[in-house]
DNA sequence: AAAAGCATTCGAAAGTATTCAAAAGCGAGA
DNA sequence: TCTCGCTTTTGAATACTTTCGAATGCTTTT
């Protein structure tokens, strides 16, 4: 196989890339009838550009150390946004403070900016929430029980709003797949809703965190009105508009 | 399997760790078709990049979640037995089954291994095995409530207890830190005990998993007699004249 | 205490990377 | 067509990495 120029040849390693995940220097020698030197040289350029990862003889498509985990596709996305909102959020926590933190990405955001300064009770459903905060000894994690749902890592059921009825909380932290106008709070999980909505009962601050992809959105699941939240910290996509809106209902909006 | 350079052998052994949790020197020589001095210099580079706990004759996972010292000091030494042990375990589980699983690094070994066949409804107060076992469609996971304990990122409490009272299981997989032919199994925890023995009443079947190290010692919380159990899963470090007085009592001994 | 198993170090051999100056390719203009 | 100026490719020399077995020391088991 002869190769004009560089580009097809960038093409036919990429292409290979794509295909085995990994190729090498010699074999690519001889497919494309090009020296070693000028096959680095392309392995070189391509991963300035980072197209692919080079290592001692070959090159591979993608890190092999960032062991990445099959993170959902809604994990990766907008996360700068979410973890700027989980910061905001985090700085709303005092010493002493007992709070729930509902599931979701945005609030394991919040998790991870937790940095207690006192002692601190948190109440959760969400297993990657309490795993992550388990790591602070300042910090009294009650895991909430019941039925897992996978796609959340979180439980949802009645013995989660059983252990609720017992607890008196400052705040509630609430991550949401959806903030209409007239419509409220939605989740996109009926059952999930339902938990929230004890959860909302058993506390004396709502604070929503939610990214600007979620304003004009209707979940399945209605979890309240939003003349029941008291606080939305967002980031800055949202409408002057919509902006105004809120406030004019009496909540509080952050953008980050 | 060749593996012709180290970005596709790290990539192997990083997998294999997220995977099975552990990994052994002998096993990779195998595997990857290289020598052992190659194995150990990969396993101290990825240590060095703190992406493994090195120990002797294997390595093991270092997870960011599960981080709490206690853990992962005590998931160091003796992987390899307690790798075989869960395998054992959950060799006994069977299509429809409604299984309880305790805490503790046996039995998350055994979550590890667990490749359900049919329907699986698994009932446990450790986030990690929870989280495990979260991966399988197939598998009902109920989570216990309660206040979450750092040391073994388990529930204890009532409101674990009294969620068991609503559920009658067939089998109950419980790890334990002493098994003395007087006294009885024990942990170190007395709450965790305390828990167990609730779960203890709630199944038709217990099994025990325990490394031969366990054997003669006592912990500081009693959890039930030997009369109490069915069976015990433990390796090939366990004296004749124990197996023999534990048969003795009734007790099936499996030895892996 | 001995034996077995595992880890570390070292130098040799093979494989891979880099550099550099020479050669080859290529388009533009005479 | 030929040459000029440019980029791309190349082989050769050199430098660096990787792998391995053997020897030695360390840890665990018997």
């Amino acid at each position: 196989m002869s190769m004009i120029n560089i580009a097809e040849r960038h093409k036919f390693i990429l292409d290979k890339l794509a295909e085995k995940g990994y190729v090498n220097v010699i074999d690519l020698c001889r497919e494309l009838d090009v020296s070693g030197v000028t096959i680095r040289k392309d392995l070189k350029l391509l991963e300035d550009k980072s197209l692919l990862f080079r290592s001692h003889g070959g090159a591979t498509i993608n890190n092999p150390y960032t062991n990445d985990k099959p993170v959902n596709e809604k994990e990766k996305i907008r996360w700068q946004e979410k973890y700027n909102i989980g910061q905001a959020a985090a700085a709303l926590i005092a010493p002493n403070d007992a709070v729930i933190i509902a599931s979701g990405t945005s609030v394991l955001a919040l998790a991870k900016n937790i940095h207690p300064k006192g002692h601190l009770t948190v109440i959760t459903g969400a297993l990657n929430v309490a795993l992550e905060l388990l790591r602070w000894p300042e910090i009294e994690v009650i895991q909430l029980g019941g039925q897992l749902r996978s796609s959340s890592s979180s439980v949802t059921g009645p013995y989660a709003e059983k252990i609720l009825e017992d607890f008196s909380c400052s705040k509630l932290f609430l991550g949401v797949d959806g903030i209409d106008l007239e419509f409220g709070l939605t989740t996109s999980n009926i059952n999930e809703a339902h938990l929230n909505q004890k959860m909302i009962a058993t506390v004396q601050k709502i604070i929503v965190l939610a990214d600007s992809s979620k304003f004009g959105k209707r979940g399945f699941g209605r979890i309240c009105g939003l003349e029941d939240i008291d606080e939305i910290i967002t980031d800055n996509g949202i409408s002057a508009h919509t902006v105004k809106a809120l406030e004019d209902t009496g909540i509080k909006v952050t953008i980050v």
